[in-house]
DNA sequence: CGCCAGGCCTGCACGC
DNA sequence: TGCGTGCAGGCCTGGC
C-alpha cells in the first residue's frame, strides 16, 4: 500500500527520531519477508550509528556510513517509532533498538516488504542500481519523459509504473496523475506529444505533493511513524471510484486492467 | 467461499 | 538474434 508519498512521510518521521543514534540491539521475529532478512544482520548492525535516513523510490535507506539498511514496505508494511519494551503484536517482524531507548519497529502483515543490507553505497544494490529519476526531482522533466517514451508502444500507464522510466510511481498515483493531466491510461506512450509529456510530469509532481501535504493515503495498513493516518484517499478523483461520477464532468469513472493493475479513468475528460 | 488489494521480481510466448 | 511487450505466477494476510 505505501506508495512514494507514504514512504516519504515515513522517512521524515524516522529522520527526526533516528539520525545520529547508535543501534544497540536488533530483534528479528520473522525473517521470511519477500527476501529473507539476513540472519547476520543483528551482529552486523549492533554498534553502528545511523547517520541519516534517505529514500530512493520506495526504498528507505538507513545510512550507517559504511553501508546502509535498505527497507521496503511492500504492500502492507509500516514503520513505527516506539519506546523500547513496547509489546510486539502480530506481524511485528523486526525491531531496531537504539541507545536512547527508542525502538524502530516494522509491521508487515503480507510480508511483501524487505529488510536488506548493502555495504558501501546503497544505490549500488541490484534493486536500486537501475532506477530512473526521482519523480519530485529536477532530474525528472517533460523532456526526460518525452525522450524515455520515444519508440515505445506500451501504454503510458504501464511506463509510469516502470521504475526504470521514473522511480517509485505506484498504481494510485499513476491513475490520479493521468486523470489530472487529462491523458487516457491506455494511450501509447510513444505517441504522446512533448506538450502532453510536460503536462503529465507537472500533474505527477502536483499529485505527489498534494498527497504529501495530506499525510499520504491510509487505505488499510498504512500509518506514519508516529501512528498518524493520512487522508489523501479522500481526494481521489478516479482511483477506486468505478462507476462513481467524474469530479469534472460527472460521467461515470471507468475501470479496466492495464498490465495486471486496476486502472480508473474518465472516458470524457481523458483522451 | 472466492475474489480482491497499495509492490515488484521472474519467466514465458510472441512479434517485430 | 535480441529486444519490447503483455501476461501469468509467485510471495502473503485480511477484508468484503
Amino acid at each position: 500500500m505505501p506508495e512514494l508519498p507514504e514512504v516519504e512521510i515515513t522517512r521524515r518521521g524516522l529522520a527526526a527520531a533516528l539520525s545520529g543514534q547508535r543501534i544497540v540491539r536488533v530483534v528479528i521475529r520473522n525473517a521470511s519477508l519477500r527476501w529473507p532478512i539476513p540472519k547476520q544482520l543483528a551482529a552486523l548492525l549492533a554498534g553502528k550509528t545511523i547517520r541519516e535516513v534517505r529514500r530512493r523510490a520506495k526504498y528507505l535507506l538507513l545510512d550507517c556510513g559504511d553501508g546502509a539498511l535498505i527497507v521496503h514496505l511492500g504492500m502492507s508494511g509500516s514503520l513505527r517509532i516506539l519506546r523500547e519494551g513496547c509489546a510486539a503484536a502480530a506481524h511485528d517482524h523486526f525491531d531496531l533498538i537504539l541507545e536512547n531507548g527508542v525502538m524502530l519497529r516494522l509491521r508487515d502483515p503480507r510480508r511483501f516488504g524487505a529488510v536488506l543490507w548493502q555495504d558501501g553505497d546503497p544505490l549500488t544494490h541490484p534493486l536500486l542500481a537501475g532506477l530512473g529519476p526521482e519523480p519530485l526531482s529536477d532530474q525528472f522533466s517533460g523532456a526526460v519523459l518525452h525522450k524515455a517514451t520515444r519508440g515505445r508502444s506500451a501504454s503510458i500507464k504501464a511506463l509510469l509504473l516502470d521504475s526504470r522510466i521514473v522511480a517509485g510511481i505506484g498504481n494510485i498515483y499513476a491513475n490520479e496523475a493521468l486523470y489530472a493531466a487529462a491523458i487516457r491510461p491506455s494511450a501509447p506512450a510513444g505517441r504522446l506529444s512533448r506538450g502532453r509529456c510536460e503536462r503529465l510530469v507537472i500533474a505527477l509532481k502536483q499529485t505527489l505533493e498534494a498527497a504529501l501535504a495530506a499525510g499520504g493515503s491510509s487505505l488499510r495498513d498504512y500509518v506514519a511513524s508516529d501512528g498518524e493516518f493520512g487522508c489523501f484517499q479522500l481526494q481521489y478523483a478516479v482511483y477506486g471510484r468505478a462507476n462513481l461520477p467524474c469530479p469534472q464532468c460527472s460521467s461515470p469513472v471507468r475501470a479496466l486492467r492495464i498490465g495486471q493493475r486496476s486502472t480508473f479513468y474518465c472516458a470524457c475528460c481523458q483522451r
